[in-house]
RNA sequence: GCUCGGAUGGUGGAAUUGGUAGACACGUUGGACUUAAAAUCCAAUGAUCAGCAACGGUCGUGCGGGUUCAAGUCCCGCUCCGAGUACCA
């Protein structure tokens, strides 16, 4: 009877499945545990071996768990809305849920063969309308929240209103955006509906903003910090800027305390906390205002209490208070009639107006324009309101009514300090481009600092703000640098510096965030004129504005302190600016000195002589009695943007009443995708939703219905947002839905949700330790402070298993370059025969070079010495001879003869690109396969050395597809089987590492599963080869067979407990070797050993389990039981050591004692050999360990 | 630059609180079985020196030091590799 593991593997997985042997259950009187993997994106490409290794050891320890008696949780899903499917629609016109659909059966196929204990009647898919139906619900709890600093949670919206009402804001402290205004609770009450709104919006945890966003257009689309690695989208590598939207936000920097307090709670890897700790950034200082001292008027004020903020923009100057919200410019009283009428207007615009506005939309404007906007009482037809720049078109009417439109101009420019720019509607039909020529001069000019806008309100008022982690260096100051960016920076430089700072101002401007990035080394800045006053000594500090200062990080400003900061050191150097040394004993004469701890102040005032820590205290102390700046924690964490312009994600839950979002009641979810008939943006630059055919609200009826045509009544029907979420928004809770994942009432019951509690065990990549991590810890905890759930942490302990690596193959061509004989002339014909000869042979196509032959004729040798340089000499000449050769011939046929030539052929040029490596045995390459298989390759020559293989290069690189180097796991499956495949990812190495895939030592672990079949089938004693009978002895077991199997228990029970997968494996070897030469044939030990193995290697488990005689699975055997007893020695080995040096070992008693083993070493004749007569000056001697004699 | 990992035979990797370095497996070599191949089984296998022989000698865990009776393991100083992150004030 052999090992059949094909139809053993077949035959329990059917099993598995109809007997639903591993759907756990939500009310068990065993204990629970939850064991996750990180849920797969379904892709085209299908699992490659990488996949299942995370998912391997999760099954591990999840079938170990049910052995130790837990009822164990162990689901699988989908993450089914992303990119590739909507990018794959683009092209094909599919459906993405079609793909995706085809996509998971090819995937649940794949992890079916491997037997995994998924428990699929729980399965979620994010893209699944009733699934997504609870990620909007979220989103809608969410909305409806905000974050109450001093209860230190988030509270409902209500509550925030009832305060308002009763008490105004000023006493409130919540996180919410910087330009929230004071109101009292009588204002709030005579608020209009509508302001009450705007004003809620900017505290609640999911927010329209409009922020600076990180925009791909190559994949019309923004996207996350962690989407983009290296200044690139981190899918398809293509370019990514900064870009002005408005944009759904998530408030998670109101959590950023929490986020990184709550790290020293779970069991998660140093490392993986680490870089959570670094993206949460936090960092402990001081905000410090510095006055403007060119505006005598300026006078510090004190910080505006009553508002907490977790981070910083570069807003974070005095600013004049703005009327709330900016954008609402219209007269209040009559704020609504006029919006319908603004609203009206934008529908109907005159060609004009049309031509017009897609002028000034158009992206190469870094300013805003909103077209039919109110102002006041008017309704303008377009403005900048940074700017404060209008633009009006004067049609056919306004000829006939100029009074009253100067008289319109006059309000807006006079009262309300607005510049207006009129046009004609023959200015704009006959030469657009000159009005907008024109437009964008004015704005320059206002830019400028010329202009009459919001700026000049702010030179009354100007201080710079910085933020700081060393205030306690305060006296070390000697210039401020500003961002480029910073918007003071037009308003201070004097008119002397103001040609060199514009000019530096659009030079940095130009240059990529990746540009900037590249070339730290070069210090750079302008200084501009200005100073400011230290709060302390009241002397002026020089002005400079620099780009080693990010506007992105804390107010965009410095104060640099030379002798503290080596950045701020190096711009000192190289601008010939003073640098005082405020530490003392320090030597700064070479480079800053940066230390914190011990460092005392010298030559500062009130802080000199302090030490570092009381400085620190001292400082802030001060700055806050003077109102001078105040303590500060600042946290590198930005809120979360939430809206994408993609078709495939879920839709939000909103729609819009006056341009401000409205929540669909819960009833009334899920939200469906509509049907497009393309996926890509509108032509308006309107996300794919725009071109939904039925893409509006009726509020009546509670559906989503088409546009109201213009004679309808649309007081009920309101258009749906066009973004859609981003792919972690349905991650972020979906291990919450597999506890409950039928409901159609909660995401999750209270009791479902109070059993399972959270993830006791979360093993997956080490990629999204920053994005699904981090977002999915925000989320539980924002759940868990509005009584969702009772968990503040979603996933208890986690491991990250490492990548495994692909070995990609590279086959190789070559190529020369040819050259134009100096002196000879080319006429434009020759010169054009040239470069497609040049092209053609640049590289020699279809010719492929077996990687030894390129090796030994890449480089000449001018006198071959050794064989084998003779022999590469002469390889040489016989490959490359015919090639230049046929190059010649090319080139007289031409008729270049004597003008080009091929003037040397090394260095060599090589191309290598990858081939597929199912083609490719060792460094061996099937060509004949290839030719066969692959297209490409079908009329290709491939050179290889006489009669040796065709070989290739290899090299360990990322598993893709696109590198050709994808190993499949259905292969292995089938020539080894699942057990096989199982066991041999565990036993490739530690879990956690990275590892190239190679599947060189799979016969050992498959010889294994053959040898352990082998130990129940073959009879004690039995000589005869053939077919052998299953058998087993009842008879108790030998002493020795007792031994090799509890030491097998102890070892293999610590290493599923520890992870270290690879170990046991190698444990079970050794045990099955033992018991195969100790010829055991006992049921006493063979069956437990069955249960020890049975977690690795489900399937033949399984089988053996049932030839034993058992009727049900062995899935839930109890595991077995260590016992000390049957490994208890009565002799050690010792091993014994002279100067440390192993030499011999002796066996003895362990119950000897330190003399009697001396006695017992010292007459063996091996040691009286050694010693040589000598006496050892120290004999050591650890009972049960080792003797060590010293000479 | 910073943070976190890592470096052990030809290869993947073992090695408890410092206590016999190289488990287990691959590969290689030799042998058995076979008409042959596959499969299976047995033996050898860190390097090196010596030898008729062996419980022979020496050197060996990236490099240089140190602590210790004893160091892959602990300490100090480096080198290289990998991952993450980056003018974060």
């Amino acid at each position: 009877m052999s090992y059949h593991f094909n139809e053993i593997e077949e035959k329990w997985q059917k099993y598995w499945a109809k007997n639903q042997t591993f759907k756990a259950s939500n009310s068990s009187e065993k204990e629970k545990f939850y064991v996750l993997d990180m849920f797969p994106y379904p892709s085209g490409a299908g699992l490659h071996v990488g996949h299942p290794l995370g998912y391997i050891a999760s099954d591990i320890y999840a079938r170990y768990k049910r052995h130790k008696g837990f009822n164990v949780l162990h689901p699988q899903g989908y993450d089914s809305f992303g990119l590739p499917a909507e990018q794959y629609a683009i092209q094909t016109g599919q459906h993405p849920a079609l793909t995706t659909e085809e996509n998971i059966k090819r995937y649940r196929e794949q992890l079916d063969q491997i037997g995994f204990s998924f428990d699929w009647s729980r399965e979620v898919r994010t893209s699944d309308p009733n699934y997504y139906k609870w990620t909007q619900w979220i989103f809608i709890q969410l909305f409806d929240s905000w974050y109450d600093v001093e209860a230190d949670k988030a509270r409902p919206v209500a509550d925030l209103e009832e305060l308002f009402s009763s008490e105004g804001n000023a006493n409130v402290k919540a996180v919410c955006d910087e330009d929230v205004q004071s109101f009292s609770a009588a204002q709030w009450n005579s608020f209009s509906s509508e302001e009450k709104q705007h004003i809620l919006l900017k505290y609640r945890l999911t927010y329209l903003a409009e922020t600076e966003v990180n925009w791909c257009p190559q994949l019309g689309t923004v996207l996350a910090n962690d989407e983009i690695v290296n200044g690139v989208s981190e899918r398809g590598g293509y370019p990514v800027v900064r870009k002005k939207m408005t944009q759904w936000s998530m408030r998670i920097s109101a959590y950023a305390e929490r986020l990184r307090a709550d790290l020293d709670k779970i069991d998660w890897s140093e490392s993986l906390k680490e870089s959570q700790r670094n993206w949460i950034g936090k960092s402990v200082g001081a905000m410090v205002k510095f006055p403007i001292l060119n505006n005598p008027s300026s006078h510090p004020q004190p910080f505006p209490e009553g508002r907490e903020q977790n981070s910083l923009t570069s807003k974070e100057v005095q600013e004049t208070p703005e009327k709330s919200p900016g954008y609402l410019t219209g007269n209040p009283n009559i704020s609504g009639e006029l919006l319908n009428r603004a609203k009206e207007m934008r529908k109907n615009p005159t060609a004009e107006e049309e031509i017009l506005w897609q002028r000034l939309r158009s992206k190469k404007l870094d300013v805003k324009f909103r077209r039919q906007h109110p102002i006041d009482n008017y309704i303008v037809d377009f403005v900048c309101l940074s700017k404060k720049l209008i633009v009006e078109i004067d049609g056919e009417i306004h000829k006939f009514k100029k009074e009253a439109d100067d008289q319109r101009q006059l309000k807006l420019e006079a009262k309300l300090g607005y510049r207006v720019l009129r046009f004609t509607n023959e200015e704009v039909l006959r030469d657009v481009k000159e009005v907008s020529r024109k437009i964008i001069e004015v704005l320059d000019s206002l830019s400028a600092g010329e202009g009459r806008g919001e700026d000049d309100i702010q030179k009354e008022t100007k201080s710079i703000s910085v933020f700081t982690t060393r205030p306690d260096t305060i006296f070390g100051v000697t210039f401020m640098t500003l961002a480029p960016e910073h918007e003071l920076v037009a308003q201070i430089t004097t008119p002397e510096q103001k040609a060199d700072v514009e000019a530096y101002v659009q030079a940095s401007a130009k240059r990529s965030e990746r540009e900037r990035m590249a070339d730290v080394k070069t210090i750079s800045g302008v200084f501009t004129g200005a100073y400011a006053e230290h709060p302390f000594t009241k002397e002026p500090v020089p002005i400079w504005i620099g780009d080693y200062v990010l506007a992105g990080y804390g107010t965009g400003a410095v104060m640099a302190v030379p002798c503290g900061d080596q950045r701020d050191y190096d711009f000192a150097k190289h601008f010939n600016i003073p640098i005082k040394n405020i530490f003392q004993d320090v030597d700064i004469s070479e480079e800053a000195f940066a230390g914190k701890e011990g460092t005392v102040i010298a030559d500062s005032d009130f802080l000199s002589g302090l030490e570092y820590k009381e400085a620190l205290k001292r400082v802030i102390l001060e700055l806050e009695r003077t109102g001078q700046g105040k303590g500060k924690t600042n946290y590198r964490l930005r809120d979360a943007v939430f809206s994408r312009q993609r078709y495939w994600g879920e839709p939000f839950p909103v729609y819009y009443v006056n341009g401000l979002p409205q929540m669909i009641a819960k009833e009334h979810l899920p939200l469906r995708l509509p049907d497009v008939e393309k996926y890509l943006p509108t032509e308006e630059g309107e996300p794919p939703l725009g071109r939904a055919k039925d893409w509006f609200w009726n509020t009546k009826t509670n559906e989503v219905v088409a546009p109201p045509s213009n004679n309808e009544e649309e007081d009920h029907i309101f258009p749906l947002e066009l973004n859609t979420m981003p792919g972690w928004a349905g991650s972020s809770w979906y291990w919450f839905r597999y506890m409950d994942a039928h409901n159609e009432n909660e995401f999750v019951s209270e009791d479902a949700q109070k059993y399972w509690e959270n993830v006791d065990l979360y093993i997956g990549g080490s990629e999204h330790a920053t994005g699904h991590l981090l977002y999915s810890r925000f989320w539980t905890k924002f759940l868990y402070d509005r009584k969702l759930v009772n968990v503040e942490e979603p996933f208890k302990k986690l491991i990250n298993q490492g990548m495994i690596l692909g070995e990609s193959a590279f086959i190789k061509r070559i190529g020369f370059r040819l050259a134009q004989n100096h002196g000879e002339k080319m006429s434009s014909d020759e010169k054009e025969s040239y470069r497609i000869l040049q092209e053609k042979y640049e590289i020699i196509k279809n010719i492929y070079f077996s990687s030894d032959i390129v090796d030994a004729i890449k480089s000449p040798t001018s006198n071959p010495e050794t064989e084998e340089e003779r022999a590469n000499a002469t390889l040489r000449d016989e490959i490359l001879l015919p090639f230049i050769q046929k190059v010649q011939a090319e080139i007289k046929d031409c008729g270049l003869e004597g003008k080009a030539i091929v003037p040397s052929i090394f260095p060599l040029i090589t191309y290598r690109s990858h081939v597929p490596v199912q083609f490719v045995n060792g460094n061996k390459l099937d060509t004949d396969k290839l030719k066969i298989e692959d297209n490409q390759y079908f009329h290709a020559e491939f050179i290889r050395n006489s009669d040796r293989d065709f070989l290739v290069s290899r090299e360990v690189e990322k598993m893709s597809k696109s590198k050709y180097n994808v190993v499949n796991p259905d292969e292995i499956c089938k020539q080894y089987g699942a057990d096989t495949l199982r066991m041999y990812e565990m036993f490739l190495g530690p879990l956690e590492q990275a590892k190239p895939w190679n599947t060189a030592g799979i016969t050992g672990v498959h010889s294994f599963l053959k040898k352990l079949w082998k130990l129940y089938h073959s009879p004690s004693n039995s000589q005869e080869g053939g077919e052998r009978e299953f058998s087993l002895l009842e008879a108790p077991a030998s002493a020795e067979s007792r031994k090799t199997l509890h030491k097998t228990i102890k070892k293999v029970t610590e290493d599923i407990e520890t992870f270290s997968f690879n170990t046991s494996v190698s444990t079970f070897m050794i045990c099955v070797n033992e018991l195969t030469s100790q010829k055991c044939n006992s049921r006493e030990i063979l069956e437990p050993l069955l249960i020890l193995i049975a977690p690795y290697a489900p399937h033949i488990a399984e089988e053996i389990w049932e030839k034993l005689g058992h009727k049900e699975s062995i899935s839930t055997a109890p595991f077995p039981v260590f016992e000390e007893k049957y490994l208890v020695e009565s002799t050690k080995l010792y091993p014994v050591s002279f100067n440390g040096k192993m030499r011999f070992t002796i066996e003895l008693p362990l119950d000897m004692d330190k003399d009697q083993i001396e006695k017992a070493v010292m007459e063996d004749e091996r040691t009286i050999k050694q010693l040589e007569g000598r006496t050892p000056k120290k004999v050591i001697i650890v009972p049960g360990k080792i003797v060590n004699l010293v000479g």
